[in-house]
DNA sequence: TGTACATCAGTGAACGCGCGTTCACTGATGTAC
DNA sequence: TGTACATCAGTGAACGCGCGTTCACTGATGTAC
């Protein structure tokens, strides 16, 4: 271990190998992240992010209580990065129409985009880390944002039945196109972007 | 281990524990699939498939090669399954529309009904048991029954597009359902088939 | 400004678990003669 | 019809792995005085 004082600069810098890690919370979900991204779902172990973190395998139980803890704050970054991203595309048209169908193409690429973390967001519906608080909140407010998409088009079937409708058509889409079910080249496409767009004209 | 002979009756008897198990192989599977029911599918271990049987832990290896074989032969009863619940269904009903609707719900009720068996069947096509040959076979025939009933009604939006929508809506739903996403009670409905009725009306 | 000291955030070793898989072995079965 | 024997389908012990988690400990930090 090459420990080394923080150096006059100051600085907090992960690269830098100090007792005090000073940001490990947020340096353990972003390895959590990095892990899913790179190795899946299954690979996502608490010894695995403390490695890939450089720090002891005990030091994570110092910013959460146990695995499922930082799952769920895992999860939660991802609820809160699909809401920021769905609302970025959602604003880039005017119209409430173009605008709904924005989330709904934001919602695929956003899941096929990190599938990993994607499955991550929906595996602690019935799992075990659902009823975190962040979570919960993080998970609400990236859904509200979807479903106002729908109600501002102001269209006379704005159910939540036709919500569902909606939801479930990129729903699908994304988990097809995550597990290879479907891959875009076989409908003559080159990305997946361009099948959504074609899906939902 | 409660060790007997083979009795005069003759027949093979999966309770009767004898040396030659004589019916291992689809033994093991239907292990499986018990536990995939009860326990999920993270629960699913070679191990466990060959405890449940009463068998040690090495005899499944004279019938599979290793656990993924074991992954994929089930996945294709899976998929088997699929196709032949989806053809009784559909045979329920005489128009084209109708058999087309009622492939719609039998998938639904296919994944909501085998959650975990469901999820082992898609999570093959990423993984590494994807190739094998059995379970190619039942995945194209099960997905043809469902693109049949599609193309039969004759609409002239039949489209490979039109069908990948109709597969995205319901393994959306399924997922969603599956994922405890969305719930019946909702919408104030009692059982996942009448939301299904619902959504594809 | 210095310092004592409580608290915070790390370390390192260990426990117990279930897993896939390999190895050498043996009881059971079926078939050629 | 009997029997020798190859082969099939089991057993049981063991290896090595990564995991979540607990324990006792210690270096670093910040604050009251």
């Amino acid at each position: 271990m090459n420990k080394t004082r923080l150096d006059s600069s100051g600085t907090p810098d992960h690269t830098v190998q100090r007792y005090h890690h000073g940001e490990l919370r947020p340096a353990l979900i972003d390895c959590a992240r990095r892990i899913l991204e790179e190795e899946g779902l299954e690979a996502l172990s608490l010894r695995g992010v403390a490695r890939r973190a450089g720090v002891s395998r005990q030091a994570p139980y110092h910013h959460f209580v146990d695995l499922n803890a930082l799952l769920a704050a895992v999860a939660a970054t991802g609820f809160r990065e699909l809401a920021e991203t769905s609302l970025d595309r959602m604003n880039r048209v005017t119209s409430m129409e173009s605008r709904f169908k924005a989330s709904g193409i934001s919602y695929v690429m956003f899941a096929t985009s990190n599938p990993a973390l994607f499955q991550l967001m929906f595996a602690g519906m019935r799992g075990n880390f659902s009823n975190d608080q962040e979570l919960q909140a993080a998970r609400y407010a990236a859904f509200a944002v979807l479903k106002n998409a729908l109600s501002d088009t102001g269209r006379a079937d704005a159910t939540d039945l036709s919500a569902l409708k909606a939801w479930s058509l990129v729903h699908g889409l994304a988990d097809l196109l995550n597990k290879r079910a479907v891959r875009p080249e076989d409908f003559g496409l080159l990305i997946n972007e361009d099948l959504v767009e074609n899906l939902l004209r």
